[in-house]
DNA sequence: GAATACTTGACTATTTTAGTCGGGTATATA
DNA sequence: TATATACCCGACTAAAATAGTCAAGTATTC
């Protein structure tokens, strides 16, 4: 089980971006500087984060992005969403009757994939951007 | 964050195992026909379980492999280090004092990702094999 | 009009995953 | 003791996912 560097460096940028006052806006390339994430990944990272209202771009000199809501109303699981980084635990299709091996019924292990699935779910849900911005003090 | 078949096979086949009287040798290929996994892939996966004495083989005609303990006592997380299945949420040694950045110090989300890997680990320290393989009756 | 900074789609090398293959060895039972 | 059953184990491979890069823009401010 692994996190894939697209979901944390987004984590990473919005926390950067949060200890700066918002309404400001903070260039890519700084963030990029600061936390040595390269800056045409960060693009392609903000473009989605825009797509989901998370942050809004302000464009020429001096441009950046905007956190658009309070870091105290920014969810994980929100950030999570928009890289479409998903947990998937089950090997069926949720959603359909058949089971991970094409058989017409759930396996023995399904019922415990899934809970540990909520339980992982349960951890992004409850952690806000805030929760993480200001427990140090350095960039 | 996606688990591993191999993980989600062992799990899936020890729990098979587990509905059966104790000491009775239970083959890969029933397994491999009861649960639709393949046998050669089985194969390998209870190799790495038995080197970790979860399991123990009986070899020859109307042999199989054995549980090693109770199921109440074979933790998932035990199972999953077995195959070597880790949780891996941060971008860094552990052990390092270097960051996932490569600067010398940790970054700014690394004790989020700390906090989830902790959370995630309990989560299979805390499950026991016993814990799913009474659920259903069906097999 | 020059510099800054966002915008977007396509492209690619590397790594990981999910298996398969081949050629063994050990044991029970007929 | 022959044969079938079943474990043993290293090497191999196709396919998918990941972690980026690249090129060619557009919008805005100074
Ligand atoms: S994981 Fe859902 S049926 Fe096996
Ligand atoms: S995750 Fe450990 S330093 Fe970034």
């Amino acid at each position: 089980m692994k996190l894939n560097t697209k979901s944390r460096y987004a984590v990473m940028a919005l926390a950067d971006m949060s200890k700066f006052p918002i309404n400001n806006p903070v260039s890519l390339r700084d963030i990029s500087l600061r936390q040595s994430i390269s800056l045409l990944y960060l693009e392609q990272i903000f473009i989605k984060l825009k797509k989901n209202d998370i942050v809004k771009s302000v464009r020429g000199t001096n441009g950046g992005y905007v956190l658009k809501r309070d870091p105290k109303n920014i969810k994980l699981s929100e950030i999570f969403q928009a890289l479409d980084q998903k947990v998937k635990t089950v090997g069926c299709k949720k959603d359909s009757k058949k089971g991970c091996n094409g058989k017409s019924a759930k396996c023995i292990t399904h019922e415990l994939w899934d809970e540990l699935e909520i339980y992982i779910n349960n951890f992004f849900e409850n952690k806000k951007l805030s929760d993480l911005s200001l427990t140090k003090g350095d960039i």
